[in-house]
DNA sequence: TGTACATCAGTGAACGCGCGTTCACTGATGTAC
DNA sequence: TGTACATCAGTGAACGCGCGTTCACTGATGTAC
C-alpha cells in the first residue's frame, strides 16, 4: 500500500545506506537487490519505485559511502594539529577495527577493484570521492607549495589503501607483518 | 574423445593460465567456467576432469599469476643495481602498460578485494604470493637490518598497490594526478 | 610386436538455482472540489 | 473542513537468463596378454 512521502524518503535512505554497507562488505555483484531491500525492511519488488536499475543504486551507494567517510575524516581533524590528524588517520585506517568492519570502512579499500571494471560514469563518481579525501588530507601537510602538499597526501593515502587491501586479502600472519611495516 | 596425457597436461596449463588472465581482467566471479574453457579451446563439460570445482581453479590461477609476476620481477632484477631495480619496478608498476593490461598484471592490484571475501585457504595462498614478492623487493634495500629492509620494501609495495588500485578505479584525470604523485 | 579391452579426456544437453527485472494488485496518501 | 477519486509505494508471483555442476555418450589412448 502507498506510504507517505516522508516514509518513502526514509525508505530511500535506508535502501541507499544499507547498500553502501552491503556493497562494501560483500561486493556489489555479490549483493542482490533482494538482500539490499530486505536490509531496508522492504521486499524486492518495491526497489524499482526508487531506482530504474541496480546501476543507479550502485552510484547512490558509492556517493553515500564517500560522504560517510568524508564526514568522519572532517570531524576527526577538527581541533587537531594537522600533523596529529594525519597520524590519527593512519592509525585508524590500519586499525583492526577499520579493517574488520568493511561495511563502514573506506570505500576505496573495499570497492576499487570492482569499480575498475565499471562504467565511466561510476569511475567519475569514484574519482570525485577520492579527490575529496585527498583534498582534506592535503590540509595536514604544512609548508611547501599546494602541489607538493597534495602529492604527499596522495602518497600517504595510496600507502594506506595498498596496506589495507593487501592485509585484508592475506592470512592474518602476513597481514600483521604488512600492517606493522606501514604503521 | 580421450586425448593423450601430454595433450591433457597442455590443456590443464591452458585452462589455468587462461583463468589467471581472465580472473585478473574481469574478476573471479565475473568469469564463468565456460568462458575459461572456451579460452582454452575446450567446452565447459570437460572442466571437471581437471578440477573438482571452480574453487580449485581459483587457487591454481592465483598460484599461476603470482608465479608469472614473480618470474618477471626476478628477471628484471638480474644484473641490475638494487637501487635501479626498485626504480624500474616502480616505473613499470605505475606505467600505462601495466595498468591497462590487468590480465598480465600484478594479482595483488587486481584480485585482492575479491580474495578478501574468500576462504582462509585462498587467503593463505595469496599471502604466500605477497610474501614472495616482498622477499625479492627486500633485496633492493641495502644496509640496515633485514627487518628494516623488509619494512621499507613492504611500504614501497603497499604504495604501488594502492596507487594502481586507485588509478584503475577513477576517471583518467584523477588517475593521472594520483599516478604523478606516486611515481 | 599385435590384439582386445578397459579407461577416461572431452562433448554438449540438461539440472537446479539465484539473479535482475516486470507486472497485476492493494490500499493508504495526496489532491481537487 | 469533508468527500470522491486518482496516484503510486510497496507486495509477491512470475519472467528469462546465465551460472556451476552433472551425466550419458564418444572414441582415442593406455594396458594386459
Amino acid at each position: 500500500m502507498r506510504v507517505s512521502r516522508e516514509e518513502m524518503n526514509r525508505s530511500h535512505e535506508r535502501i541507499v545506506e544499507g547498500a553502501a554497507r552491503l556493497f562494501r562488505e560483500r561486493g556489489v555483484d555479490n549483493s542482490s537487490v533482494a538482500e539490499v531491500m530486505e536490509a531496508a525492511g522492504l521486499t524486492h519488488g518495491g526497489f524499482y519505485r526508487h531506482f530504474e536499475a541496480k546501476d543507479g543504486l550502485v552510484s547512490a551507494a558509492i556517493k553515500s559511502a564517500f560522504r560517510q567517510v568524508h564526514d568522519l575524516i572532517n570531524s576527526n581533524m577538527r581541533g587537531n594539529d594537522p600533523d596529529v590528524a594525519i597520524a590519527r588517520y593512519r592509525s585508524y585506517y590500519l586499525s583492526e577495527g577499520h579493517l574488520s568492519q568493511p561495511g563502514s570502512a573506506c570505500p576505496v579499500a573495499t570497492l576499487a577493484s570492482e569499480i575498475a571494471r565499471a562504467s565511466p560514469d561510476l569511475k567519475a563518481e569514484f574519482g570525485n570521492g577520492v579527490r575529496q579525501i585527498l583534498e582534506v588530507l592535503s590540509k595536514c601537510y604544512a609548508g611547501k607549495g599546494r602541489k607538493q602538499r597534495e602529492a604527499e597526501a596522495t602518497r600517504e593515502f595510496a600507502l594506506l589503501v595498498g596496506a589495507a587491501v593487501i592485509a585484508r586479502a592475506c592470512d592474518s600472519d602476513t597481514a600483521k607483518v604488512v600492517l606493522a611495516a606501514c604503521r
